[in-house]
DNA sequence: TGTATACCCGTTGTATACAAACTTTCTTTA
DNA sequence: TAAAGAAAGTTTGTATACAACGGGTATACA
């Protein structure tokens, strides 16, 4: 189906996952409209399915912003992921099939193939401040393979509600994964904690899986808010929100 | 505000959630429109605010239509409250206030009042299979105390994330109520289970209320799960009450 | 100069008209 | 008679006009 609202929506959301339309800005209806060269109903429809997403929020007098998300947020959004990615894992222990098994596998393969990429062209990024293209690719590219993991584990579980509930999560999170996925660079321990999840789920223990994903969280809360914070008491920001 | 939207979105919302629209109807918009008296601009507003809380979903045909929940989808909704529930117990043990520990008791309070006005007046439910309206009453406002004790349980752990997803879960819940009618629990056990809980959070152990919580979860699934199944194999549907 | 009021402008809410897609049914033809 | 196609009806998508609400500014008056 050819509908304007569903291309105006991939076109906003691309821009505000992108940055382009930063966090906090206002988003107006008629601007929009003529922007994208369609009316305003279906600039409505779309700023409503990325209300929906958690993508946009309404402003304090009404209005409508980029959702802005705070170093609470972060916190609290992590700690949902805690409770449903527990479950998550506990239900692929019992449901994951075996090809779900293997694309869990090829995640982590991958995310191996780009971490050794990354490597060899460009380094670590101890040096320096700036971050080039080809860098900026890599480090994208391994955000999508650890979303993309996050994804086939919740799926694995056969619980389409809990599917559901954490894609809401993961798109709150979406604007924050971004900025601080540039700021901790050193993933390695990232592959080391979802293999042992991986492996904890092929022995169908629910308990170790919990374990590992409860782990694996915990330390990547840890590596999030620390980053934050770091990006915070740099720049002059005031107050909590971040962006 | 006056707006015409966020009134059709009250009715709507009161119309499925009292199973006068029933679940699987189709939502076409225009005889919504003339039924409310307003144009289907509101009507389409209130629908999507609907279907982002998920009592709302799209047909297969790209229709919408009032939100089907299934007994697996009972199942399910009850792991993703285990996850998010233990982890609002935690968080309460942290950052509950004082006000709200009270709350909490006073839930409580009345579940206790109104049950020893139940026992009083109408005596257990093991006679017969019809309920009177007297009974009715009561079962619904046992309902509404079980639903406070978990709301606040989660607005007292201070993560406005939580509570978000939480009240999402809850609203496809009282769904699945509307497909049966009532029956009545065991309610006693689960008083006790929800003072278990709350004494573990005044004490902030925060791994006893997390044990609490899961222990009270999982009887509750069980519970309904056993009267789900009876359900099925008996003729008449006597249905279920979710605690 | 400070305050209050009135008006203008920007923004969202609502109604309505029209278009496009899909369904259904009836008709026509092989 | 069956199948194919066309026409009518239904429903959602889109554009647009107008109304209502609110904020900000300018002006008038104290």
């Amino acid at each position: 189906m050819g509908k304007l609202f569903s291309k105006t929506y991939l076109a906003l959301r691309q821009e505000i996952l992108s940055g382009k339309l930063a966090s906090g800005k206002c988003l107006v209806e008629q601007p929009l409209a003529d922007k994208f060269g369609v009316s305003r109903t279906p600039i409505r429809e779309a700023i409503r399915q990325l209300q929906q997403e958690g993508l946009v929020e309404s402003d304090r007098r009404g209005g409508l912003r980029v959702t802005v998300v705070t170093i609470a947020d972060a916190i609290h959004l992590y700690d949902c992921r805690l409770g449903l990615e527990q479950i998550a894992a506990m239900g692929a222990c019992e449901n994951a099939t075996p090809a779900q098994l293997e694309d869990l596998q090829d995640c982590l393969a991958q995310a191996n193939l780009a971490d050794s990429i990354v490597t060899e062209t460009i380094g670590n990024n101890s040096s320096g401040l700036s971050i080039s293209p080809e860098q900026s690719d890599e480090l994208e590219n391994r955000l999508r393979i650890d979303q993309s993991f996050h994804r086939l584990l919740a799926e694995s579980s056969g619980n389409p509600q809990l599917v559901d509930l954490l894609e809401q999560v993961f798109s709150k999170m979406a604007l924050l994964r971004l900025t601080t996925t540039y700021q901790q660079p050193d993933v390695l321990e990232i592959w080391a904690e979802h293999e042992r999840i991986i492996e904890a789920i092929m022995q169908r223990d629910s308990q170790a899986a919990a374990v590992a994903v409860r782990d694996h969280l915990i330390a990547s809360k840890a590596r999030v808010v620390q980053a934050l914070q770091g990006l915070r008491t740099g720049a002059s920001l005031q107050g909590i929100a971040l962006f």
